[in-house]
DNA sequence: ACGGACAACATTGTCAACAATATTGTTCTC
DNA sequence: GAGAACAATATTGTTGACAATGTTGTCCGT
């Protein structure tokens, strides 16, 4: 049984191949490299070779997949080198929508950034780096969020989506909470304290040292 | 005569689509909010429906299009606030790239930079803006180039393509020239000078120059 | 005249079959 | 036995037809 949903609803078969596809490539289901055969993913899903087609040209332009002309799709591997590049990318660009949610959160949202900066603090306390590591995707996920910045926030998203192997590597790396805890507080704070300058100094300080955890 | 280019030879129906069809977006051919019906593409540009059909997802992923289930695509309509968001991401990437290639870029690419900062002071002593203009555009893509930040040049070349007709329109402002000439000028006299904190902050202050121009 | 049901149309979404291309395995020659 | 031409296979690219969906215009009752 390789269906999960109805396929006689009106779930449109693209969009249902591709949120199976792009879920089964985050989930690390499709190993890395692995080719991804139209017909068999077409079985697979319960749908046309079309529709799968049409997600994996979507996918190849989110960076999840790579597409070479007659010769087939496979999940793209990301080097150490390319994540680099990618953090760095990370980097300003978080810097940017840390700035802009330091003048743009409400107090509210700036109340919910200081709760997850003390549930990440007990996290570390309490010695669970998978919570803090959810703690830890939360806390980013809000601050673009606040930022009101759409454009940035799908930039991020994009790249992040494309780091999945490499964060998990990271998040279980030993002592890497430890030394990051600080520096998101760090973040906390300067966004809490409205001063978009420290925030943005802030938020690359942190990716520069994500970098340097990256290049080991 | 729709076709310009021959049917029968080997270049993919779907590249040869894609192509055309951002091409045209690009120059404007294509008003703004424009709909985009399939099968009129099709035998514009003599493929088949899904040949275009695989050129609107991809380009909608760039931004250039916009598709609504089973109500069609198209031409994307950027307002103000979106460019100024866009830009926003622009200063932040391109300053990252202006530090990169502060480092990474060789004496001779140095020396290319100066080379065209001389012809833009020249340009704008002719009071050529055009010619201006498409030397704005050679001195940023150099820079890019010349960072090595694979990442980051692909976000920003689609991002630039989202703002053709807003750059149009502001090459011709009168003054602009004038006033940003300075700006690219510094540029390239702290990338040359190999100082990556200097280049960056020459590269953020032209862009919020530019996005102060783009708010009039 | 006004509003709603309904039918005609236009357009996109999906499908299965066909053509083109690259890869693999085989055979033949030397 | 090694290498090159060649056939066989696997996979992607393309096509035209069909189904589903949304839109528009019309007809009817009030």
């Amino acid at each position: 049984m390789p269906n999960q949903a109805r396929p006689g609803t009106g779930e449109q078969a693209r969009q249902h191949a591709l949120e199976r596809l792009r879920q089964a490539i985050l989930r690390g289901d499709m190993a890395p490299a692995q080719r991804l055969v139209e017909n068999e993913l077409a079985e697979q899903f319960g749908v046309t070779r079309a529709s799968v087609r049409a997600a994996l040209i979507e996918l190849e332009s989110e960076g999840l997949v790579e597409r070479i002309r007659n010769r087939g799709s496979r999940v793209r591997v990301v080097t150490v080198e390319e994540a680099v590049a990618i953090t760095e990318c990370r980097m300003v660009l978080e810097g940017l929508c840390a700035a802009k949610a330091a003048v743009a959160a409400t107090d509210d949202e700036l109340a919910q950034l200081t709760t997850i900066g003390r549930a990440m603090t007990k996290a570390v306390a309490d010695g669970e780096p998978v919570t803090y590591s959810e703690l830890n995707q939360e806390l980013h996920a809000r601050i673009r969020q606040f930022s009101g910045q759409r454009t940035a926030v799908e930039l991020l998203e994009k790249l992040n989506a494309q780091l999945v192997r490499h964060r998990f590597q990271l998040a279980l790396r030993p002592g890497r909470p430890q030394r990051s805890l600080g520096e998101h507080l760090a973040m906390v704070e300067t966004i809490t304290a409205r001063d978009p300058q420290a925030a943005e100094a802030a938020a690359r300080a942190h990716l520069t040292s994500v970098i340097a955890a990256l290049r080991e």
